[in-house]
DNA sequence: CGGTGGACCTGCTGGC
DNA sequence: TGCCAGCAGGTCCACC
């Protein structure tokens, strides 16, 4: 599922079915996940504890809960939650079932076990570690070309690469990187030092519009993958140069590249694209 | 310091 | 039909 959108497109939808409830006991079927299930520390903090809201930091999903600490999931590359009856039969790759009021569960699925589940001190959140070194929201007001200028000053990584690290930006995983350097016409190889002011001014208004139009959407579903309600998310189809190598530039007509990154296929156009 | 490549896992697809 | 390399939307860490 994951990069921005669609963990947003996920907390939008699970707010208003959570806020307010309950949590119960908690059913860990697996405890190796991206690191080790922090099993006392569920047990201890989440059953009897009301949900507040849930919020968004980067990719991460955080659940407040009534005087105590927050519940942090990661989603990794195939996470994914689904809210059931607490007698419905487990599924293949379910990890973690957290009870809920109203014989519900929260279960956390996931197939290659990337993802992650922690409890964080409601005021250690700014200094966790995994949250201390992550970079500027791309929705927020201090995600602009401006400072993406100053912040790429001398650096030689590809553009790509600079959009992905999160130490710099967070949520935009390689879908959305290809997405908006094709929106915004630059070459994904090209070195993220040798993009002027205007350009970041558009790559940055890029970034943002695919991720606002994605969010719009649903989020991005590919291949098998479904959103919270079992929805394929819209945005797939709208997808301008992700996992169409060869197919026509909707623009240009060129057919389309695909070529690999630090290990990651990027996809673009060659001829609008400089 | 900055940048790349491998490691972590399982499952699906496409080419032979 | 069956097998297997290659690939998958993330992140961390060792190494150059």
């Amino acid at each position: 599922m994951p990069e921005l959108p669609e963990v947003e497109s996920l907390r939008r939808a699970l707010q208003p079915r959570l806020a307010g409830r309950r949590l119960g006991r908690v059913r860990i079927h697996q405890r190796s996940l991206r690191y080790p299930v922090p099993a006392a520390a569920l047990h201890r903090h989440l059953p009897g504890r009301r949900i507040l809201r849930l919020r968004r930091r980067a990719k991460y999903l955080l659940f407040d809960l009534e005087d105590g600490p927050a519940l942090v999931i990661h989603l990794g590359m195939t996470g994914r939650l689904a809210l059931v009856g607490s007698r419905s039969l487990l599924e293949t790759h379910d990890h973690i079932a957290f009870g809920l009021d109203g014989r519900q569960e929260l279960r956390f699925n996931d197939a290659r076990r990337f993802g992650l589940v922690d409890v964080v001190a409601p005021q250690g959140e700014p200094r966790h570690r995994l949250f201390r070194h992550l970079g500027v929201e791309p929705l927020s007001p201090d995600f602009s070309g401006d400072a993406m200028y100053r912040l790429s000053r001398g650096r030689r990584a590809p553009i790509k690469a600079f959009l992905m690290d999160a130490r710099i930006v967070v949520g935009v995983g390689n879908i959305y990187a290809s997405e908006a350097l094709f929106v915004a016409g630059i070459h994904p190889r090209r070195a993220a030092g040798r993009i002027g002011p205007a350009r970041w001014q558009r790559l940055a208004g890029a970034v943002r519009h695919v991720l606002d139009e994605a969010i719009h959407h649903g989020g991005t579903t590919l291949r098998d993958f479904l959103n919270f309600g079992g929805d394929p998310g819209g945005y797939g189809e709208r997808l301008r140069v992700y996992d169409r190598e060869d197919e026509p530039c909707e623009r240009c007509a060129t057919p389309l590249r695909r070529i690999v990154q630090s290990g990651r296929s990027t996809y673009y156009c060659p001829a609008c694209q400089v």
